[in-house]
DNA sequence: TGTACATCAGTGAACGCGCGTTCACTGATGTAC
DNA sequence: TGTACATCAGTGAACGCGCGTTCACTGATGTAC
């Protein structure tokens, strides 16, 4: 191995590892992420952070696009297991990894899906990556509606939800009809309402048993949007 | 008047100054709070503020009680509006004030439904104005079911939800069948789910139509919850 | 193979800014006799 | 009604801490001849 390439895969992980320290501190912290901290976890002094990242925006960006793409990939696993047609399996399935990962990453969760940073914007290239897991989550329905396991939504969409909505289906998922979307966007909302009260406390007295209170809950959402038994 | 009763006035007033000023800094700085910021608009030096508010924390807790308490009270004033057998239109009644009270307060929003503020705890006097919200939308649910509008649900808790829920109906709704609560709560999470997307940026380039998608959105998350047409 | 040069990681000091909180103080306002 | 005293709001300085970012620098590692 040429010397160059050493030294290249030792910059990568140290990007790495900073990525790492800083996933830790987002725990603590919030989304107040702070350079000097951690530059000080890592035994270096805080200027030595920009031999790797120009700012900490771009540090923070960083770590929103991984935590995307690993939600993203954890939902997209849970899909493709059980049987296609298996339709309540695989939106249990989706829903129980989503939030296994927030629960497993709480940080990150409310890094994306949390209030908004002040003073951050996130950059156009987040945008693909946060629309995966709805994306995964409607792609159920579609095979469903193909095969002829779920039927068309009877409910007339007003026009400008439904011409929004439209614009999306010709993105993503040709020929679909607008209401179904409507509903795996509906589901989406409610899987995200859910891990966001669990994971931001707000069913800490109320509900102690979240595990079995999450499934009842997705499977009822299951029934609105059509899925059959 | 006597003159002390003029000082308590002028008290009230600056306190609630303060407040009005640290509501606005709430929409530009988020959670993060700064007492010098607030005092600095006020004209004042920043350790005056002691006189008014113990510490920044004490001064959080105070907005956030009031939030909770304009909030709970539009939406308990919005199903209080419509006849009390209108299911439906108090339903949406109800979830448009949360809304709208909602995208006038975006900051405050955030306070109570956003990502936890690092480092601070939500005094427990804080409990029962954050379950208002989500009881004033039961009790259409449990209006309904008392006027036979509403059939008791058929579909069967798991025995740890039921045994949760239990505890919580027997507080607030006696004789409310659990998965009835179950419901309601799903529809408080869906309306939850669909104000923060809204307000958190998650719809903008998707759906530009905001206010027709909400409406649609909380009319299907009525079907779900057994409301009739 | 050895040497001159270029690249790069990390240092340490500094800039300029922010913050919450404490404390002794002044001066005005209110109270009690 | 007038005076002595107590209460209270607001000041200004200070403590001790944090932050992101820049910059000239050292010393090691890699490259080209």
């Amino acid at each position: 191995m040429p010397a160059s390439s050493i030294r290249a895969r030792v910059r990568a992980e140290m990007i790495d590892e900073i990525k790492a320290v800083a996933r830790r501190h987002l725990a603590t912290d919030g989304a107040n992420l702070s350079l000097r901290a951690v530059a000080r976890d890592m035994g270096m002094v805080s200027s030595a952070i920009y031999r790797y990242f120009p700012s900490r925006d771009e540090l923070l960006t960083a770590l929103i696009l991984e935590a995307y793409q690993a939600l993203g990939d954890a939902v997209a696993a849970a899909v493709a297991g059980p049987d296609r047609l298996d339709l309540r399996g695989r939106w249990h399935a989706a829903c129980r990894a989503a939030r296994d990962w927030a629960l497993a990453h709480p940080a990150e969760y409310a890094l994306l899906y949390g209030s908004p940073v002040p003073g951050y914007a996130a950059p156009d290239e987040t945008v693909e990556p946060a629309q995966r897991p709805p994306l995964t989550l409607v792609g159920i329905l579609r095979d469903g509606l193909a095969a002829g396991r779920i039927d068309p939504p009877a409910e007339v969409l007003p026009e400008p939800v439904r011409a929004d909505l439209g614009e999306l289906v010709a993105a993503f998922f040709p020929g679909l009809p607008e209401a179904l979307l409507a509903r795996g966007m509906a589901g989406w909302t409610q899987l995200f309402g859910l891990i966001s009260f669990d994971l931001f406390g707000r069913l800490n007295r109320a509900v102690p048993h979240r595990d079995a209170y999450f499934e009842h809950q997705i499977g009822l959402m299951a029934d609105l949007m059509g899925l059959p038994a």
